[in-house]
DNA sequence: AGCACGCCGACT
DNA sequence: GTCGGCGTGCTC
C-alpha cells in the first residue's frame, strides 16, 4: 500500500467532550488492533481525552500535518457493536447533542474514564519459565511440587476455584512458587461458550381472556419492525400480555428490553417477571449504586442477562439480539429527558426495535396523543383491552362543584361525607393533591406581604414540619418567619393547601386513624415508599393522601374512594398540553379505585364542572376526549400535526437571552422553508428562576424532515453566534413542555 | 468543557 | 515596567 494513501485511512472518534464533531486521528503507532466500538484514548490540545472509535479505516479531507495518533486503545474488544453505534449516532443527530457525550453517556461511569475495561475472568495462576529445572530445588516441598506438576499440564493456568477443587487449601505452596518466579498470577480465559441459559417458563401463567389473546397473538404474528400500541384500562392485565410476549422472545433466543417511566414502578414489575420469567434479569436506575449499575450493564451488553428492565436510559444500553421492546405507561413524562441531553427515551425505542428489526410494544390506560395518532393513522397496530380482568368493575366517578361551597383545608362536606361513610364501612380511601408542603403561599394578614422567592418569579411554599420556606423552582431554603419581614407583624397566615397541611386536618378530624401521607418530602428515605405502599396494600392504613407518586399503578386493593381535591389548574393551564395530562392524571388516579371486587367511587372536586373537555372525559371516557383533544390540535396545527423544537436561553441579565434568540431568529429564518413558523423569541412562561431571566423560540414544521433540515443548517450557525459568556442556551427537540 | 492566546488595570 | 482580568476560539 502506498503511504500516501495509507495515511488518508484515519480512524474517526467521538471524544468525550462537548464537540459537535467526530475528530479524525491515525491509528496507533504501535499497530494494536482497533476497531470502530473500542475506546481510545486521545490527544486533545494539550489534554488527553477518552474516544470511541466510531470508524475505522476511513478516508479523510484533513491535511496530514493537523492528524495525531491515538495514544493507546483501551479496549481489547468493542464495547458497542456497530448496531448500538448506529443508534446512538443516530439519536445524538436527531437530538442535537453531541456525538461524544450521547456515546459516553451510554456507558457505566467507569468506562468514561481510560480504565482497561473490567476484566471479569477469573483470576488464577500460570507457570512461567522452565518447571522442569526446578525438580531439584522442590525436593523437599512435596506440596508445591504436586501443585507445581498440576499447573505445568495447563499452560494457560487454572483459576482458584479449580486449584481449590483439585487440591484443597494450596495458598501457601502457590505463595511459595511464586516467590521463587516459577508460577505467576493470572487471567484465566472463560469457556468458550457460555453455560446455556435455561428458557422462560410460563411458571402458573393464568389463562388470558379473549382480549389479552388477540393482542398477543397479533404481536407474535409480527415479522420484524412492527409497532404496537396496547391501550388497557387499568387493571385490564397488560402485565400478563408482556410477559406472554417475553417468554415468546426469550425462547427464540433473542433479547428483552422494558422501559418503564419511574424507579418507583420497576420494583413491582421487576418482582413480576422474576416470578415468572427463568432467564437472567437485568435492572437499570438511577436509584443504583455505580458497581449496580455496571454490573447491570455489563450483563445485558455481553447478553448474559436476557431481560433487562430500566428507566429511559436503559434505551441507551447494548443489547445483543434484540427481539422485543416494551414502553410501559408510554405517555408518561418522565420518559422524556428534560436537561442537557433531551431525548425521549419511548421515541428512541421506536427507533431502537426498528433498528433490530423486531416489534416494539407501547402500553398505557391513557395513551399520549402522539401515539393515539399513530395508532388511527395505520402506523402503529392498535390494540385494545377494554375490560378489567377478573371480576372488577369499573369506578363511578362523581363531581363535586366546589364553587361558593364552604371547604375544610380543601376537602369539600361532599367528599367529607362519604370518606366517614366508607371509613366507617371499613375501607380504605385515597385522596390525592399534586401539591406538597404545607401551603403554597405564606402572607403577612397585616401589609400583604407574601412570601416571594428572591431569584424566581413564584411563591415559597411553607413546610411547616420542617420550619421552611422553600422554593420548589431554586431549592432555595430560608427559615420559616415568626413575623413579617416588611412590617414586623407576628400576624402571617398560610394560604391555600398542600398534602401537609391536609394531613393536618385529616389527624384531627379522625384521631387515631391510622394514615400515610406519601410524597417526595415523606419518602425521601431508601425504601421508605416501598414501606409505605406495602403496608397501605396489606390495609394498614386508612387514609392514603399524596401526589402523583401515589397515581402510578400501584395495586391499592382495598381503596373504595379516590378523592382528587384540585386538578382544575389543568383546565386551563398555558401549555397546550395542560389538559391531556389533566385527563391522563385523573384516569390513572382513579384507576386505583375498586381494583378487587369492591366496588370504586371516584370524587373530583372542581369549580368548572361544565368544561367540555371534563364533562366529555367523564361522560365519554378517555378515547372521546382523546378524539376531541386531537381535533382540537389538528384545528390549531399544534402537534402531533406538526413538529416542533424549542429553542431555550437564559442569562442573569435582563434582556440577554431575548437579544439572543432574536438574532438566532435572524439567523434561521433565510434557512427555512416557509412553511416553518418561529413563535417568539417571548418570555418564558415564569420568566425569572434561580436568578436567571429565561426567553425561548419556538420552531414549528409540518413535518420531521423539514424540521431537522432547518436544525441541521441553523445549529451550526447558531454555535457561531458571539454570545454573552453568561448566557446558556439549549435545544430541545419534540419538548414535551413549552414553558 | 479545558486551555490556550490576547489586549487593558493595580502592583513589585 | 509586569501579573492577570476573562473575552474568544480551537481541539483531528
Amino acid at each position: 500500500m502506498p503511504a500516501s494513501s495509507r495515511a488518508k485511512a484515519v480512524l474517526r472518534v467521538a471524544v468525550a467532550a462537548p464537540l459537535s464533531e467526530l475528530l479524525d486521528y491515525l491509528k496507533p503507532a504501535d499497530g494494536t488492533r482497533v476497531l470502530p466500538g473500542m475506546r481510545v484514548l486521545v490527544p486533545l490540545g494539550r489534554a488527553r481525552r477518552v474516544g470511541m472509535v466510531v470508524a475505522a479505516d476511513v478516508p479523510t479531507t484533513l491535511p496530514a500535518e493537523r492528524i495525531k495518533p491515538v495514544l493507546s486503545v483501551l479496549d481489547r474488544e468493542p464495547l458497542l457493536a456497530a448496531g448500538d453505534l448506529r443508534f446512538l449516532l443516530w439519536a445524538a443527530e436527531y437530538y442535537r447533542g453531541n456525538p461524544g457525550e450521547a456515546l459516553f453517556g451510554a456507558l457505566p461511569l467507569r468506562l468514561r474514564r481510560p480504565r482497561p475495561s473490567l476484566d471479569d475472568r477469573p483470576s488464577g495462576w500460570r507457570v512461567c519459565g522452565e518447571p522442569e529445572t526446578a525438580a531439584a530445588e522442590l525436593r523437599r516441598a512435596p506440596r508445591q511440587r504436586e501443585v507445581l506438576a498440576l499447573l505445568a499440564k495447563a499452560p494457560a493456568g487454572l483459576d482458584d476455584a479449580t486449584l481449590r477443587a483439585r487440591l484443597g487449601d494450596c495458598i501457601a505452596p502457590l505463595r511459595a512458587l511464586a516467590g521463587r518466579g516459577l508460577i505467576t498470577r493470572c487471567r484465566i480465559a472463560a469457556p468458550a461458550e457460555p453455560p446455556p441459559t435455561p428458557l422462560a417458563i410460563q411458571a402458573s401463567a393464568p389463562t388470558l381472556n379473549a382480549h389479552q389473546a388477540a393482542a398477543t397473538a397479533a404481536v407474535e404474528r409480527c415479522q420484524g419492525f412492527g409497532c404496537f400500541l396496547l391501550d388497557g384500562v387499568t387493571g385490564s392485565g397488560k402485565t400478563e400480555v408482556y410477559l406472554r410476549l417475553i417468554d415468546r422472545a426469550l425462547a427464540a433466543g433473542r433479547q428483552v428490553l422494558v422501559l418503564v417511566p419511574e424507579i418507583g414502578l420497576t420494583p413491582q414489575l421487576h418482582e413480576r417477571f422474576a416470578r415468572r420469567v427463568t432467564a437472567p434479569i437485568a435492572v437499570l436506575h438511577s436509584a443504583l449504586s455505580e458497581t449496580e449499575r455496571e454490573r447491570g450493564w455489563r450483563a445485558a451488553a455481553t447478553g448474559e442477562a436476557r431481560l433487562l428492565l430500566g428507566t429511559r436510559s436503559a434505551v441507551f444500553t447494548p443489547l445483543r439480539n434484540l427481539g422485543l421492546v416494551i414502553v410501559d405507561e408510554e405517555h408518561d413524562m418522565s420518559l422524556k429527558q428534560q436537561e442537557g441531553f433531551r431525548y425521549s427515551a419511548r421515541d428512541l425505542a421506536v427507533r431502537r426495535a426498528q433498528q433490530a428489526d423486531c416489534p416494539v410494544l407501547l402500553g398505557s390506560a391513557t395513551p399520549s396523543l402522539e401515539t393515539l395518532h399513530n395508532a388511527r393513522g395505520g402506523r402503529y397496530r392498535h390494540l385494545r383491552l377494554p375490560q378489567r380482568a377478573g371480576t372488577a368493575v369499573d369506578p363511578k366517578i362523581l363531581v363535586a362543584d366546589i364553587r361558593a361551597q364552604p371547604l375544610e383545608t380543601g376537602l369539600s362536606h361532599a367528599l367529607l361525607t362519604r370518606m366517614d361513610r366508607e371509613i366507617d364501612a371499613g375501607n380504605q380511601v385515597l385522596l390525592f393533591l399534586n401539591r406538597r408542603g404545607f401551603s403554597p403561599v405564606l402572607t403577612c394578614h397585616d401589609c400583604g406581604w407574601t412570601s416571594e422567592c428572591p431569584r424566581c418569579d413564584a411563591r415559597m411554599t411553607l413546610h411547616r414540619g420542617r420550619a421552611l420556606l422553600l422554593c420548589h423552582h431554586c431549592g432555595l431554603e430560608h427559615a420559616q418567619p415568626v413575623q413579617c419581614p416588611y412590617c414586623t407583624s407576628p400576624d402571617l397566615r398560610p394560604l391555600g393547601q398542600g398534602t401537609e397541611r391536609v394531613e393536618d386536618t385529616l389527624r384531627q378530624r379522625f384521631p387515631g386513624l391510622p394514615l400515610a401521607r406519601i410524597d417526595r418530602d415523606s419518602t425521601r428515605k431508601r425504601g421508605e415508599l416501598e414501606r409505605l405502599l406495602a403496608a397501605a396494600q396489606r390495609g394498614e392504613q386508612r387514609i392514603l393522601l399524596g401526589t402523583q407518586m401515589l397515581a402510578k399503578g400501584h395495586h391499592l386493593p382495598g381503596v373504595t374512594l379516590v378523592g382528587i381535591l384540585d386538578l382544575d389548574h389543568g383546565l386551563y393551564g398555558s401549555d397546550f398540553r395542560a389538559t391531556e395530562r389533566m385527563a391522563q392524571l385523573l384516569v390513572q388516579v382513579a384507576g386505583r379505585a375498586g381494583r378487587a371486587e369492591r366496588p370504586g367511587t371516584v370524587l373530583l372536586q372542581t369549580r368548572h364542572p361544565q368544561h367540555p373537555m371534563l364533562e366529555l372525559l367523564l361522560g365519554e371516557g378517555y378515547g372521546a376526549f382523546a378524539t376531541a383533544a386531537l381535533a382540537e390540535r389538528r384545528e390549531a396545527g399544534l402537534p402531533p400535526f406538526s413538529h416542533q423544537a424549542m429553542l431555550r436561553a437564559d442569562s442573569p441579565r435582563e434582556q440577554a437571552a431575548l437579544e439572543f434568540l432574536a438574532q438566532v431568529l435572524e439567523t434561521a429564518r433565510p434557512l427555512a422553508p416557509p412553511e416553518v413558523e418561529f413563535w417568539g423569541p417571548a418570555p418564558a412562561q415564569m420568566e425569572r428562576r434561580a436568578g436567571r431571566i429565561r426567553a425561548q423560540l419556538l420552531l414549528q414544521a409540518p413535518t420531521r424532515a423539514l424540521l431537522q433540515g432547518v436544525l441541521a443548517r441553523l445549529l451550526p450557525a447558531l454555535r457561531a453566534l458571539r454570545r454573552p459568556r453568561e448566557l446558556r442556551w439549549s435545544i430541545d427537540v419534540d419538548p414535551q413542555e413549552n414553558l
